[in-house]
DNA sequence: TTTACTTGAACGAACGAACGTTCATAATAT
DNA sequence: ATATTATGAACGTTCGTTCGTTCAAGTAAA
């Protein structure tokens, strides 16, 4: 029998729970810092406070300590799934969640990460598959909105509202990637972005 | 003085050019097969047919045969270049050259090399700024036809050619970076980003 | 409440492998 | 004869991981 959900959990498990937390903040800002290949154990190990041993008590692996933030990342989007949900006037809605997303991208760390698990993704199917659901995630949620536009006649009919789901989002991302690498803000480039947009979709 | 720019190259210069490129071509299939940081200096030398110590009379380090690549990949763009320098019909242009981009970035090889140069950019400044400086040249072109597009009535005259041209440029990227991800086709995604993009930029 | 027993978190030395790089030496072209 | 290229052993470092051990908290019997 495992662990009972319901389980107040001991002072320990708490402990426990909040070491491998500690562990999974203080191996983020290394990835971010240093890249994931860039990485050592030990740095990760030293930067949380533990020792290297205790940290392979907790995770199998470096690589699984990678997989855990990918998993984690998936909270983030739940601002942005409940703005998409809540939504009652799609057109207003696709401009203020464009804003909120290009908003939390312009935090140069919050893309730096994405980038460091887009490249493992590549070669690790596990992570990979993570990507792909947050993704999907997103996308039905914006396609979902769009198609409550194209009803009520704020989007011209003829979109093809997943497809223009992903693109957009990909819009905002790839933005907001290249003004890392250019070292200007996201903010600058949100003008042409939303007029780009809103000739594509608007009816 | 350095070698006179129009040595017609000795038997030995031209050996030694031909190596050069051999390494290189090697190191490339080992990044796009196994990332940059998972590929050793030796799996490079063996896989060019050379011996370890070989490789670094052609090149000062690891990093550098990185960057080498990074500058190769500037060639790849010229026939999209040309395709946009020749232009007179922009709309149509415009389609050509995303069917082209497409289809080259249908090779996931492509897709996969950029990725990887994407991630060593962040932190490694000289291979950003070939990065940008490819990105540029592709963007300037792409905002030239648009230009003249809006001036023979293709496009919508409120249209901000920069900022359209590197939107156009990065949603056939991402298309073909998710098309690598989930394991679809770039074609599959085309009739879709077509239609996005007619709307966004046509009057 | 005190006792003996169990559990697993914490630790860092140690391991073998692989890393990027250097170098003395051998081969070869000029 | 000379200059350059080719070679792979060797270097020192760092890698991810394993291991035996210590010790504090949890549990249950007395």
């Amino acid at each position: 029998m495992t662990k009972d959900l319901a389980d107040p959990g001991t002072k320990r498990d708490k402990a426990v729970a909040q070491r491998r937390r500690t562990i999974l903040d203080a191996a983020m800002l290394c990835f971010i810092e240093n890249g994931y290949h860039q990485t050592g154990v030990r740095d990760i190990a030293k930067r949380a406070g533990v020792s290297l041993g205790n940290l392979y008590n907790h995770f199998p692996g470096k690589h699984d300590v990678l997989a855990e933030i990918a998993a984690l990342e998936r909270a983030e989007l739940t601002p942005f799934l409940d703005l998409l949900a809540g939504s009652d006037a799609p057109a207003k809605t696709i401009d203020d969640f464009v804003a909120a997303y290009a908003a939390y991208l312009g935090k140069p760390e919050n893309v730096i990460l994405t980038i460091e698990l887009t490249s493992e993704a590549i070669r690790k199917p596990d992570i990979g598959e993570l990507f792909v659901a947050n993704r999907r995630d997103l996308t039905a949620a914006l396609a979902s909105v769009l198609r409550q536009g194209m009803s009520n006649g704020d989007f011209r009919t003829s979109l093809d509202p997943d497809a223009s789901a992903q693109m957009i989002i990909e819009l905002v991302e790839a933005a907001a990637f290249r003004a890392v690498l250019s070292k200007t803000t996201v903010a600058s480039k949100l003008a042409g972005l939303t007029d780009f947009l809103h000739a594509a979709i608007r009816s």
